[in-house]
DNA sequence: CGTGTGACTCGGT
DNA sequence: GACCGAGCCACAC
């Protein structure tokens, strides 16, 4: 059987470096990320990268959320990442995290 | 190379 | 806080 290998791109790689530092109860946006890589206009490629991460769950990509606290995305579910984010002592209201305190990189503050 | 799309963000109303 | 429009970046076709 194949294994699909999805195309890793440079931009990603970084967003996968930048991500998978992210300490355990602990958050990120993907505007903050852009910055980290040098993108900061580029949240959206850092969403993208995101939605097509590989190395899961590896890159703990349900700790990045929105500038708002939204939680956006999650291609295996949104409910999944709600609980997962819940699993590590982060708590969570109507698909948005409602202690933006524990920001890893806060970029609006 | 132009167009469309997306897990974004910001500013104005 | 919510809605809308525009800017921005990378990728697939």
């Amino acid at each position: 059987m194949k294994k699909i290998i999805p195309p890793i791109t440079p931009l990603a790689s970084l967003v996968y470096s930048v991500t998978q530092q992210i300490p355990r109860g602990r958050l990120s946006t993907y505007g903050a990320i852009a910055q980290a890589i040098g993108r900061p206009r580029a949240a959206r490629a850092v969403g993208q990268a995101l939605n097509r991460n590989p190395y899961w769950p590896v890159v703990p990509c349900q700790r990045v959320v929105g500038s708002t606290g939204q939680l956006t995305g999650f291609a295996t579910g949104l409910n999944k990442k709600r609980q997962l984010l819940q699993q590590e002592g982060i708590v969570i209201k109507n698909n948005c995290v409602t202690d933006l305190a524990r920001v890893f990189y806060q970029p609006h503050l």
